[in-house]
DNA sequence: TAGTAAACGTGAAAAAAATCTCAATAGGGG
DNA sequence: CCCCTATTGAGATTTTTTTCACGTTTACTA
């Protein structure tokens, strides 16, 4: 299995989602590149890229097996496999991402969550028992975890990071908004929401502006 | 004010979060490009390229002024406008978005929250009132509402954001994992987490079946 | 006040990503 | 059975994004 690119991960993750919305369970079981761009605005060419970078070959005048394409898809993305992670935070994010009961399909599943605030360790959300953060080590080690997601705010997320890393987590799905300094083995996904932002309101902007001069608008 | 690019629109953001973090406040209040793109793990001319762009001019042997670089970027992404924003579907995801009281200083106001379950219509979340969905387009058009939070599940996203853009919706922030096919004028900003996964799951996948093959670890 | 070094701006080059082109292939109809 | 056309695979090209290389500017020091 080679590595592939984050571009590439990415549509293949969509490639994957919009496959596995029913209807095309059923046969003939095929689809063409042009039917899977045009739905996700890509390029065809592009899907059958992607598709030979993991070893998928269509066949003329048909296209894609869906179900091949979902199996290699499940295998490339590492789906198969099953990845138990740890939540560290359970804020309002944090209990979202807990109660969001999809993960469990693409392999992942949580099955601790941690917080600081004496008031919810104890307590339960989405079936997933609030632990301290005292417990958080002993967990990782003792079940051998690799995953962490951490939800927990900007100050302690550092922090937090280093604990985990010490802990032998070698990948941090982070949704704080702090850039972590990690070694090098350990991968950092980030998902900033504000970055949205910044093209949103840009956007917005721009087309107050423009609101706002009637001439100009358009191409010059 | 030009049209910026995606990318370039994003690292703003990175730029502009890392410096508004204390501490640059206080003089000499300058910093080079150099410090930024280690912070931040960029490359330093790119910071310069990208200042560049919005009009920003450093003085040799300086660096930027922060807080005129702050200005600018602020300019830039709009965050000294203000924006009214509706959020869709009240979920746990929904939920949190309204209790993220982080929004505001860039200029996001959320005045409304929409959901379609009549047990929530009628309470109040995070200061928030939760309405119908038929107040939704009313409330839209009344208060000249351009920006909608799109919280709600898949099966009922397209069929919202219809509803959103025959409003008078101009933006969509995109959370629901479906891709909203909308008119050419109205953008939609898509924030799905789970391709952040496709990259985590295949990272663990690599790393396990590097594990397994002790020999060629590394580069050939 | 001149020399030096840190930092900048920018055009050129490289790398990455997306798109175009087209021969080859494979169903389907006559 | 052969032609026609939809569709693929892959090389070529273009566009976008990142990085390099180097001349210029500016503050500090002697």
């Amino acid at each position: 299995m080679a590595k592939l690119r984050r571009v590439v991960l990415e549509r293949l993750m969509r490639y994957y989602r919009f496959l596995s919305e029913s209807s095309f369970k059923k046969p003939p079981q095929t689809i063409t590149s042009a039917q899977i761009a045009e739905a996700l605005d890509i390029d065809p060419t592009q899907v059958r890229k992607d598709f030979s970078t993991i070893g998928l070959l269509g066949i003329g005048r048909v296209g894609f097996d869906v179900c091949e394409v979902c199996r290699a898809i499940r295998f490339h993305l590492g789906f198969d496999q099953r990845y138990e992670a740890v939540l560290v935070g359970t804020g309002h994010l944090g209990t979202a991402l807990l109660a969001y009961s999809g993960f469990e399909s693409y392999g992942l599943h949580i099955v601790a969550a941690f917080d600081s605030d004496s008031d919810k360790v104890g307590g339960e959300i989405a079936g997933c028992k609030v632990k301290p953060m005292r417990a958080m080590k002993p967990c990782i080690k003792r079940r051998g975890i690799r995953l962490a997601i951490l939800t927990a705010p900007h100050e302690v997320a550092q922090k937090l990071a280093d604990r985990l890393v010490s802990a032998g987590i070698k990948a941090i799905w982070n949704f704080a908004p702090t850039r972590l300094t990690v070694p090098l083995d350990v991968l950092v996904r980030d998902e900033h929401i504000s970055l949205g932002l910044s093209v949103i309101a840009h956007h917005l902007a721009q087309a107050t502006q423009q609101a706002q001069r009637p001439g100009r608008r358009g191409n010059p």
